[in-house]
Formats: C-alpha cells, structure tokens, sequence
DNA sequence: AGATTATCTGAACATACGTTCATTTCAAGG
DNA sequence: CCTTGAAATGAACGTATGTTCAGATAATCT
C-alpha cells in the first residue's frame, strides 16, 4: 500500500504540526517518537519527512511560530500613550494570549532546553524581545511617576512570572471566568506597582 | 575488573542521586540515560541498581524528598501570629529555599509529566499542602482585614508564581544581592495584597 | 591468612529510536 | 485512457534504551 485515498499535501501537514504540538505538551519532546506523531496523524513515520527537515525543526518551528505570534499580536494591540493604560493593556492581553494557546505556552516554557544552540539563541532573542516590551512599560511609568519601581527589569519579570502563571492553574469552566481572573490580576499588578 | 578501590555504598549512593539531579535538571528525565548517570558517577549501568529500584524511583524519590523538605522547612520557621508578619517571612523563605536548590526546583516543576500516575498523585498533593499554607496565610489575613483579596486561592497562585519565577532570572553575582530581590519582592507581595 | 560479603563489571536481553529510500498507490491533466 | 508526479508505505540502517545477572574483585571480619 501507499498514498491513501484522499490523501492531501495541504491537510497533512497542519496536521503534523497539530499533532506535534499535542504531544510534546503533554508527553514532552524527548518522550515522543516520529512514530507517536505518525501514529496520531494516521501515516507512517517516513512520511513525516515530507513536512518537516526532521524532528528538531518540528520542535524549532513551533515554538518561533508561537513567539513571533506573540510579538506580532502584541504590537497590533499595544494602544501607546500613557504606561498605566499600556500596561492594563498588556496584562490582560497576556492573559488572554496565553490562555487561548495552551499547548504552545508550556512547550516555549518547557523544551528550551531540548533546542540545539543556535535554535536555542534564537527562541531567547525574541523571549528577550518580549520581556523588554514589559520592562520598557515599565521603564517609562517609573520616569513619569505612574509607577513606583524600584528596579525594572526585576519588575518585568515578576509580572511575566505571575501573569504566565495562570496557565499553570487556569481551569475553563471553573469557578472564575476568564474575564474576572484578567480583572483580579490586573488590580493586583497594578497595585504592586503604584506608590 | 569489578570493585573498585576504594568503593563504598554510602559514598556512591549519594553521589547517583546527585549526578541524577544534576542531569535531570539540565537535560531532561526523558533525555538522560542510565549509561549517562552512571558514567557521571564513574560506574557501570548495572550499579545503579544497587541504589534505585529504576529510572522512575530515582526521579520520584528526589522530587518527594524536595517537597517533603519544603515542607519541613516551612513549619520549622513559621512564625505564627498575624498574617502579615507570616506573609513576609513566608516571602523571604520562599526565595531564599528556592534560589539554594535551583536544580530540585526546576525537576519538581518540569518533570512532573515523566511521573507515574501513583507518583504524579503523590507529589501533587504534596505541591497541594504547600499551596494552602499560602492560601491560609491570605484567608486569614482576609478574614482580619489585613488583606484586601478577592479570591485567596487565585491570589496565593499568583504570589507563588511570582515567587518561583525568581529562579528563571536571578544569577548569583549579578546586579541584585539576593537580600535586595527578597525585598523587592515583599514590598511588590505587601501591596499588591493591601487596600 | 582465609572466608565472607558488599560492590561493581561486562555482556546480554528485547525493544525502541530518528532517518533514509526504493517502491507503490492514487489523483489529476491532457 | 494513459501518463505523470505527488503522497505515502514499509523495510532497513545503525545506535541507544532500561534492566537483569552471572561472575569478578576488593574490603572486612574472624
């Protein structure tokens, strides 16, 4: 046997990429095999082949996708003006963000480490790119006085921490929505930032 | 060739487990052989057994001496009395225990998916103690009036968020003593959990 | 000194891995 | 209807995996 019957390019491979992602997030990288993904697509390993260089470029491609999606997303919403508005902005956007991306959020966090070093640099160049759009809020409330901080790439990351930190608990459906959990965070960041 | 000079179980027991923790911690429970432990520790396979049932004890006995050990050390040093005066000792302890066992850390947190069912049972309730010493510190201090929260679950997962997320950032001899970042850190907790 | 026992070796086990490739099958175009 | 090419198979490759175990060795005890 061989190709499939109604067997498609342009189907196929989101589907690798699907399937990929799923796994790695649940299983981890380096505890699925081409042949699990293969198996969750429907296809024999080798076909794989035709929709990706090889497992490593599947990993690669996935997370730069995510943190390029990040950035992207970001940018088209940062409203400017004034940091206390940016920053309102930014956290419940962050929340939303990541809550609707589950999967790619833990592999971006989880499976640095399995990056080669050049896949490696080039994930922690736009994770940099993104902690420094939450350093340069903050950066300019701190010279406006909106925000007493102290030190803020210290800051930058303690509000990352926390705000990414909601997928790590986050249930749908339960006790709190979606909407009250942005509005809590956001008063708590808030606060710890203001005199 | 078979035992080597100067061989001791109570030198080399300890010296698997670290060479484990240390190789978990930066490749992976999943990317790290038993060949790799074993030579770190200078030995062959097959003498691992002589301290570990398998792979997977070794990966739940240090994340459960971990948690136990957090656990310990937190009642050890609770103060009692108001919430406020157990908050920030809470704070520092956190940051302080977590900093001196970065690698332990970062296995509890990251391997979790490479546990057993059973065992993944085990060191979720564990994780589960010591988020509602936190959370009771903040009902507490809820219920006196000394904390104006909302939710003290969702607060107390956003404190311990940005609490362990020191860990990700913080490099010794950087441009923070460890003394600045604990305070840092508590007067960003206080106020975010204040009026 | 000789016997005992804890400690470790080295080979073996079945199984799985990522990747390549000749071959086969199906769908589409003329 | 026949040709062409994309899409997939399935077998093969060398290597690595976790674990077991008979045998070898050095430290300890009598």
């Amino acid at each position: 046997m061989a190709r499939k019957t109604g067997s498609h390019s342009e189907i196929t491979g989101p589907r690798v990429r699907a399937a990929a992602e799923r796994l790695f997030a649940r299983q981890g990288y380096a505890a699925v095999s081409m042949r699990k993904i293969a198996a969750e697509v429907g296809v024999q390993a080798g076909a794989l082949y035709l929709y990706t260089k090889d497992k490593q470029a599947l990993l690669f491609d996935m997370m730069d996708a995510h943190m390029v999606s990040l950035l992207d997303a970001w940018q088209e919403l940062d409203p400017g003006g004034d940091p206390m508005t940016r920053l309102e902005a930014l956290v419940r956007f962050h929340i939303r963000f990541h809550m609707e991306r589950q999967d790619a959020v833990f592999i971006a966090y989880m499976e640095l480490r399995n990056l080669t070093p050049e896949n490696y640099a080039a994930i922690t160049a736009r994770r940099k790119a993104y902690e420094q759009v939450v350093e340069g809020i903050l950066s300019d409330g701190k010279a406006s006085g909106a925000f007493a901080v102290e030190d803020a790439h210290l800051s930058a990351m303690a509000v990352i921490a926390m705000l990414t930190g909601v997928n790590t608990w986050y249930r749908e459906g339960g006790r709190l929505s979606l909407e009250r959990v942005e509005e809590i965070y956001w008063d708590m960041v808030r606060k710890s930032l203001v005199g």
